[in-house]
DNA sequence: ACCTGAACACCGTTCAAGT
DNA sequence: ACCTGAACACCGTTCAAGT
């Protein structure tokens, strides 16, 4: 019961006072020793988890506050007591993730520390599909997650960067990363409702023969496309980018 | 094209409706000159328009069939005989967007003419936030786009690019762009759900003074990161990423 | 204080008819 | 062929009570 109710109020306390202080009260008593109302039934942690459980294996558009409340045995509005709605459930279920995976070993050449950082932000959301679209919502980044932010800050700036040339090479990367994230959340989400033979059709896919003329490259290209557009070339791009980012700041200085 | 004209006029005329000679067309009648049904009284043409101004008014969420149907003076099953589904229905209105922009002047530099097209197309969906959320879905190019792929790959190749290095080139660049558009789109959209104070609370906004001793480079940074995060930076990292990848064609090649 | 059942105002989609 | 009204199986959220 005590553990159970110091682990609430650690996951509260990741994004504010106020729910911890809620939760700190819950099941507790008054000066008088009378216990003050009815005793909770419901945690906050056992609704946050099973709402994380129900992300991971079916992804952010089978998590309903009906079907949650289901899955708890209760009711959709019980949900209510604990949480505000369902935007503050997402951010409960978003804090603490980035401590699920080891902090990796770093080289000590700044420009690698950077690339190895990124990589790592990218092959860590890439597992946790239902992470990219909550953040896509427009969810804040996981307090645990600002490590990486910093390496990337720190990294960029003992490369030569200015502090605020590092804070645009860090939302260049980080922009990269989640535009490769999102476009292959999307495509798989479609290729696993797709009920009828009409899977997803990628760029040349469209392309009719009286295109050859004015669409050469494209038409030349073919089944390369697709070859190319599975295999994951992340690696390949970070080294270009962070190339690019910080040849330009050592340009200037 | 004729004797159906006037009966669909005579229908819609009964039902009160203006503009019904507009409406009077496709269905119409057999070799036999006998009609066929009823004639219609909507048009897939009308219905898309009409979606495409809610998307353009409102954004994605504010699409319902219901909606629609109810704009268009209609009910939500008449929908279903002018289109398969809502998924067919954001295709369709999709399609030809690309058109809405002028093609804008490249220079004559193949390394240049990557990097203004891919500014263009940055740009001209920067002003379509709907058409973002719509590719958000995992919905395909506009074919009215291709032109800009096929630009982007062939000036890449005369770079000194393979043909799937620029493939690669390319689709680095579109996440890039893509991740940019999805981040302000996201970020948008809920400043202007924020009911109350609780508004969007970027990377800094979290630190605490302890904070200071492991996230030294973000604690100094402070209010640099709002101003930075606020301007557009893709010029920018836009030709940081081209050099980048260009350079790492040639360095091969 | 916490919970329940019922309701409000919505969704996408489909059934069974009407014209 | 095209349309309508009603229904099915859902949503997030809230009201009015019960314990």
């Amino acid at each position: 019961m005590s553990t159970e109710e110091t682990a609430a109020a650690r996951e509260a306390g990741a994004r504010g006072e106020a729910g911890a202080a809620r939760e700190a009260r819950a099941g507790g008593a008054r000066a008088t020793g009378r216990p003050v109302g009815r005793p909770p039934r419901l945690e906050r942690a056992a609704i946050v988890t099973t709402a994380r459980r129900i992300l991971e294996e079916e992804g952010v558009h089978a998590l309903s506050m009906r079907r949650l409340a289901k899955e708890v045995g209760s009711t959709p509005r019980a949900l209510y007591h604990h949480v505000r709605d369902k935007d503050e459930l997402l951010l409960l279920v978003l804090a603490g993730m980035a401590a699920s995976a080891p902090r990796p070993d770093l080289p000590s050449a700044p420009r690698e520390r950077v690339y190895v950082t990124a990589l790592h932000i990218h092959d860590v959301l890439q597992r946790l599909p239902w992470v990219v679209e909550v953040l896509g919502l427009g969810h804040v980044t996981d307090k645990g997650a600002m490590w990486m932010v910093e390496e990337i800050l720190d990294s960029a700036i003992r490369c030569g960067l200015e502090p605020r040339e590092a804070i645009r090479a860090y939302r260049a990367i980080w922009f990269y990363i989640y535009g490769d994230l999102a476009y292959h959340a999307a495509t798989s989400r479609r290729a696993s409702e797709a009920t009828d033979g009409a899977t997803h059709r990628p760029i040349p896919d469209m392309l009719t023969p009286e295109d050859a003329a004015t669409l050469p490259r494209l038409t030349s290209l073919g089944d390369q496309w697709h070859e190319v557009a599975s295999a994951c070339d992340v690696p390949n791009g970070l080294h270009a980018l962070i190339d690019g980012l910080l040849a330009r700041g050592a340009a200037k200085g």
